[in-house]
DNA sequence: AATAGAATTGTTCCCGGGAACGGTTTGTTA
DNA sequence: TAACAAACCGTTCCCGGGAACAATTCTATT
């Protein structure tokens, strides 16, 4: 196509009759160079159609502009996540590299980690979940030896690290609170997998708000689902088949709420009347569950750009960048977002 | 950290005592070094911790390993496709970027390809659904100019572009078949947006397996949704509200067959008796839907897969890598996942 | 022992930009 | 009018690698 493969800054300087570097103080806006002369270059490189190569800069300024996004190469992370970042990173100058792992165990995190610093990545977004043995490589020194920021999403807190997340607790606090508030009061609930950090600490909101309203919690009344809908349906059956006369059951998450759904009409339930459900989530299904799923909203496209947003912050002070008085970044808030799931406790002998 | 920056490879070859080229030989295995040499070299690169830098290679090669996928800001695609492609691309060393676009007008894919020309992205996996005016641009000389090669996802296969797609006419007609074969004989369809290019060509499936069957499709069995849950419930009050009596629907995604379920349970049809409900994706929900939903599979993650497999390919292509007698890539298949929803024609009278 | 030829290894230059620093102008102050 | 500071522009070198080409071995023949 183009005659002699690409245009370069020392093509526009000859074309300009300046010294390569003007035309890099005109392309980077650095320093001053006189208003007759920029307008020059301007011309000669529109007329060129020069464009800086990103590699040439990168190489030189040892960064890259780019951030990456680490997750499970199997699992549950969600678009909305994905398009959040992507979208903040692009508003932000930066571009969204993806990467995904396989098993993350410390060997192959460190391989992750370590290619990443090859390409001059400015910045790791960690999306993967908390859970089982995946955090265990923090406690190396290998974030110490990267030496890049990470973003950790959806994380238990702990010195040295960056978190962003939702507050599970207060959400799950909602769940419960909209229950209690339509009267009911045997509260059953379908955990995720407790060895995540997410579904514990909704376990123990559930825990919580039925003991501030002076209710029980036994352990009977607690179900582990693994996140999918057939889980909640298995979890459903097992708390049924407790003969527990629970009249409400709060689910961890819409989808095992579906299966939830599924096995209470199978045994003949009726909802709400019977038993009140509610999920956590508000995917974009759970308006048309039958019924409809009350739930609690978490924004995820939110919480990718606010993940996005804090890594670029701690990029931007790593390299000297400008403290430019930040505005303090939003917080991740939750609602309830109430459907036909969930009603009041009816009159006794409906 | 580190006590002077970045270990180079100047440095590797001055504590080895040889020059930086033999470095280079033995760090891209290219050419013949001595044996011992080669021994020497490594024990002092694992000594030192030497990591080659991808910017400068990428610098030098005019290549970055690096592949992007270009997806709509808010949107439909599925995570399964990212990280098949993502995984793809880095079983076969290859890095993935995460692009969004806003509004996909010929503009800004302008801009958004010129921007990856410039960080050397190596290939595309443009994952912009073909509806509407979005693949204009193609028209334009843009791809010409830009000179990487694009994979197209899911889009009307045209002249001189490459694209990677499910065969929608051959699942849905599964869908139809399947449909046919339970006895069922007047099929209402609630499709995608006609839009788009894969709504139309189910559609076009839809009518054509009628046909077939010596069945007929009229125009009122026909109702258009938006992929979305909610508009599957619209869709098939608009098909209810028509009073035409027919025994089963083809629904254009699982989704929409959600919304379609609900309205049907609300108007006291029994599913499947009444009306056989089909889907299409085979969503992790649909097992779970009320009833558990038959729907025809489209694994989304062997899309990306293929896309990224074959994308990488055009690209070894173009940088005259070896025509390693490529063993052909597999084809995409659909198949039919039979569920509760669908049963054979009741007995008249029951 | 001389010499072609293969196997190894080294030198130079370039990929595309930009920081550091040096040299001119031009205008201002004492 | 000399002195001096801005404002503007140019030269050199470096970022980290690798291709092209040159130079030096070593080996096998005649």
């Amino acid at each position: 196509m183009s005659p002699t493969s690409r245009i370069r800054l020392v093509d526009v300087a000859a074309a300009a009759n300046v010294s390569k570097q003007t035309v890099s103080r005109v392309v980077t806006g650095s320093a001053d160079v006189a208003e007759h002369t920029r307008e020059h270059v301007l011309a000669v490189i529109a007329r060129l159609g020069y464009r800086p190569s990103a590699s040439a800069r990168t190489l030189c300024h040892g960064r890259s502009y780019t951030l990456a996004v680490v997750g499970l190469d199997f699992g549950f992370l969600s678009t909305e996540l994905y398009q959040g970042a992507a979208q903040q990173a692009q508003a932000l100058g930066y571009s969204l590299l993806l990467k995904t792992l396989a098993k993350p165990d410390t060997t192959s995190v460190e391989q992750l980690l370590l290619g990443l610093t090859d390409m001059h990545i400015d910045g790791v977004l960690w999306a993967i979940p908390d859970a089982y043995d995946r955090c265990d490589w923090i406690n190396s020194n290998l974030l110490a030896r990267i030496n890049i920021p990470v973003v950790f999403l959806s994380t238990a807190p702990r010195a040295g690290i960056v978190t962003v997340s939702f507050d599970n607790l207060d959400g799950a606090r909602l769940a419960m609170q909209h229950l209690i508030s339509l009267g009911r009061r045997r509260i059953a609930h379908i955990s995720g997998p407790l060895a995540w950090w997410v579904a514990r600490e909704r376990v123990r909101a559930w825990r919580l708000a039925l003991q501030e309203a002076g209710l029980e919690a036994p352990e009977s009344y607690l179900a582990e689902g693994d996140w999918t809908p057939v889980s909640g349906e298995r979890a459903m059956a097992q708390l049924l088949d407790r003969s527990l006369d629970f009249d409400a059951v709060f689910v961890s998450n819409d989808r095992m709420a579906l299966g939830a759904l599924l096995t209470a009409h199978r045994r003949g339930l009726r909802i709400p009347q019977d038993v009140a459900v509610i999920g956590f989530d508000n995917i974009l299904e759970s308006a048309s569950f039958y019924p409809p799923l009350t739930t609690v909203s978490q924004n995820k496209r939110q919480h990718g750009e606010l993940a996005a947003a804090t890594l670029i912050r701690n990029v931007a002070a790593r390299f000297g960048g400008a403290a430019n008085a930040s505005s303090p970044l939003p917080a991740l808030t939750h609602s309830l977002i109430a459907r036909e799931s969930t009603a009041p406790i009816p009159p006794s002998g409906a």
